[in-house]
DNA sequence: CTGCCGTACTACGTCTGTCGTGGTATAATA
DNA sequence: TATTATACCACGACAGACGTAGTACGGCAG
């Protein structure tokens, strides 16, 4: 099975720790997971790139983070998703729609969809 | 209108451009009107991102390049897809439709899109 | 009780692609 | 004569992804 290059989900990677933070807070090792899973192990986000989209993300605002002791006594950085954060997802869900619609002008129709 | 961040096309710039070769040679200019046009206006390539993505292309094969000197008298720099290009650009719509899948499991369902 | 795997990070430096700035040069048009 | 459109290139900055490596703790097998 193929997986995706990192090039062309690059712009995406903010989005998608969003769109699960959205479900309420969460920390890199659950993200990273729920990444994997929801994408059916097509993409799997590196570590750093991770961890970098978080510390980026704080800085801009779109989320917060607060320390936790999990149940078995490890202690946790959590990010919950701010209002600012919520909109960004937005205007990328938006941004979205439309890149879809400017990228399929130039890809060729007569393309079979291989499933694996 | 809003037109498209560079940091979401950006996997598919040579795509773009390798799917206009595939009708033909071309040249900078023309390619990034052609860009301009089928894409709506919604986005705009940078002259620097287009022909720094000529030269790497060149290197790695996917394109030729050859002088030229059109009706006017002017001199351009035409290019040339090749056949390691051709098959460049058809696993780029594989992944393509991989992305797009993947992606869309992380947008949230209940946006509409706006029309502009 | 020892080593290893899984969890949960962080630091540091490299690389690639995009882009801002600015420059060259010619032809057409006002 | 000046401006606009065409056609391209060099240089350096920058951001995001990523390779490598290291810390630290819990649980479990041997």
């Amino acid at each position: 099975m193929s997986v995706i290059s990192s090039d062309v989900i690059r712009g995406y990677n903010d989005t998608m720790i969003l769109y699960l933070l959205r479900n309420g807070p969460s920390y890199g090792y659950e993200i990273s997971k729920k990444i994997r899973e929801l994408s059916e192990e097509k993409y799997l986000i590196k570590e750093t790139t991770l961890y970098s989209a978080f510390s980026r993300m704080e800085k801009n605002g779109f989320i917060e983070s607060f320390q936790e002791t999990a149940d078995n006594g490890k202690k946790r950085t959590y990010y919950r998703i701010t209002s600012a954060g919520e909109s960004y997802y937005l205007d990328k869900c938006e941004e979205w729609y439309l890149t879809k619609e400017v990228v399929e002008h130039f890809i060729s129709q007569g393309i079979e969809m291989h499933k694996d």
